[in-house]
DNA sequence: CAGGTATTTGGCAAAATAGCCAAACAGACA
DNA sequence: TGTCTGTTTGGCTATTTTGCCAAATACCTG
């Protein structure tokens, strides 16, 4: 296969990588409402702060957030607003799943 | 966490999974163009014809496509016609990282 | 029914991902 | 500087995902 075609749906699939896990599903909801710190999406997830701040170190990496230290936290905030979009069609399909 | 959250979550997660691979991002390109029989994106694909089989169920399980067989082929299209505004956004997330 | 084409399934090995702990780092502030 | 808080990184194991081959299945056609 092409070179480059391939390195499109590399890229394309990184993304949606970054999206593919419950806990990650969640950051993006958070953050949705705003910019937070990894404390309090560490508190929302439930899970270990090293785990969490691997999950946003995934997410950043595949463009989706961006993060700023201040004083000495981070906080990470949605890099996309269209990204929120694609919620609203998963939402779609889960709603035509459960009508079956 | 509430029990009820968690399966939403995973839900929502599991659409992700679906496209979190670059055979299946093409897939869904392929599929963007109207209905395709599996031997049809195994030569796009690529892959062992096994292999796309697979791929085709984890996105059929995922309510991304749906299978019709007619003689000895089973065809496959696209479920939801809001996924490909997915790719719109995932095209502007990846245009935004390049003008970086 | 026999043989051919198209697809799915089982099984296995390789690769990628997840999550925890411990250790390292960065900034604030006494 | 020493210590405290917040975060990231390294390292390890456990789990999940991927992809091939071989075998099973489904349907058509002679």
């Amino acid at each position: 296969m092409d070179i480059k075609i391939k390195n499109r749906l590399e890229a394309r699939a990184k993304i949606f990588k970054a999206l593919a896990h419950p806990s990650r599903v969640l950051i993006v909801e958070e953050l949705a409402d705003g910019e937070r710190c990894v404390c309090d999406l560490t508190e929302k997830v439930g899970a270990d702060i090293s785990t969490v701040s691997k999950h946003l170190s995934v997410m950043k990496n595949a463009g989706l957030v961006l993060d700023e230290k201040r004083a000495n936290q981070v906080f990470y905030r949605l890099r996309m607003p269209c990204i929120l979009k694609f919620f609203d069609c998963v939402e779609t399909v889960l709603e035509d799943l459960k009508n079956e």
